[in-house]
DNA sequence: TGTTGCGTTATTGTTGACAATATTGCCCTG
DNA sequence: CAGGGCAATATTGTCAACAATAACGCAACA
């Protein structure tokens, strides 16, 4: 109704950045009749949507209840990242074993977005780039497999990221969330380098401390129960 | 309208085990009124099966042509048993570090239904049941991303090894056939062995070579093309 | 006052009819 | 007789009304 952009894809995307900008915030209902008049799209369509969210573990679906952004616990968030280290590491030295100059030059493109995100102070795009990095590397390794699976956990990372980042005091948070971009962004371009000298074990291993470093920024507590939450908890079985 | 047992899990296993045992070939199209009729579901129901299957890559979904059964290329096979043995080398390392007997006992039960399996001729429930077989190793290793992605290439494999085992001529073939059987199921024994042993490295290797051997069974030549399918393939784009 | 049961409302799930699209067969023309 | 366009048909995609279900509030009773 409001904006011309509501193809599924682009709708996808906006909820999907509404979500890791925490402008949705984690056990927020969505319900449809609520999405298809703010995105002018038919229920049924809506339906759609939520089902792809779903699947990427985005949201969570509970039958003749709603749809409820997700909530990832910190075992899932661990488990995560591990399963990260595992393929990326992969993929990295696929990459690395065999990259063309054409394959620098994409990835140092990238890297100058990213960049310009951080500088510019777009967090939310700043967040999409950053995953999109290691997206690209998939992509350039020629995995498909391998890279399907990390386009399934990676949007789940950004959540994650999003949860188990900024949720203490103000002023010393959005310290650490810069020097969290900037280091990230640092770390990318060591890998590029790694990368496109071919040194393969070292790029490997650039990648996962990368990861663990992500990682270890979290705070990833046994979580204090809200209370709000607990009726959702026991109704999610 | 036939049979009773018409829910969503039912149909979509009943479809998955004829395309695996290959009664529904690859390539063959799913028109959605006859599933509709066949299995006395609704069409509403029906689509949401096939895109199920198509998320699992069993089917290929062509908007506005309909649903055919998948046919991956012999690339798409390497690529996955490559990342097969990443994932699974990775869950059963975990698993034989911290088997306890209780999870040993349940994986000997399942190799018993498996021998079992073999023993009746039941070619189609054995099929399932190796599969089974790693889908409960990463079970048990406690692994739900890792896990998660298994369930979504194990099946694709079955209906690689159903296209490119069995292709060319028939007595000789069928031999193959009952011998790779009863290799697989020694080799899961083997496996068992280890894992419960504790010997994680000989553990990895044994499941590297499970694979590899599965692998190494297949005909994955570039694939002589066939006339009928060339529409498709050009359609695919 | 706290709790249990019931009726109302709000939300999700399903179906069947209709629209859009692709496929097929036929006829007309060169 | 071959090829291209057009009409007929078959199949998929979409929507809106209806059914089923769960959430909520109110009232009655302990």
């Amino acid at each position: 109704m409001n904006n011309k952009t509501n193809d599924l894809d682009t709708v996808y995307q906006r909820i999907w950045e509404a979500i890791v900008a925490h402008k949705l915030l984690p056990g927020t209902r969505l319900k449809e009749e609520d999405l298809s008049e703010t995105f002018g799209l038919s229920r049924g369509f809506v339906r759609k949507l939520l089902l792809q969210l779903s699947y990427h573990k985005l949201v969570n679906l509970v039958p003749n209840s709603g749809a409820f952004v997700a909530e990832p616990s910190p075992e899932e968030a661990r488990d995560i990242f591990q399963a990260r280290r595992l393929i990326e590491a992969e993929l990295v030295r696929e990459l690395a074993s065999k990259c063309t100059v054409r394959e620098k030059k994409l990835l140092q493109e990238h890297l100058e977005r990213e960049h310009q995100a951080i500088e510019q102070g777009e967090q939310s795009l700043r967040i999409r780039l950053s995953g999109e990095f290691h997206l690209l590397i998939g992509k350039l390794a020629n995995k498909p497999v391998l890279t399907s699976f990390l386009h399934e956990i990676i949007p789940r990372s950004s959540l994650i990221v999003a949860l188990y980042q900024g949720t203490s005091t103000s002023t010393g948070t959005r310290k650490s969330k810069a020097h969290h971009s900037g280091l990230s962004c640092s770390e990318h371009n060591a890998l590029l380098g790694a990368i496109a000298g071919h040194h393969v074990d070292k790029a490997v291993q650039l990648m996962i401390d990368h990861l663990n470093e992500i990682e270890a920024q979290l705070q990833l507590e046994p979580a204090a129960e809200e209370d709000v939450n607990l009726k959702r908890i026991f109704a999610e079985i």
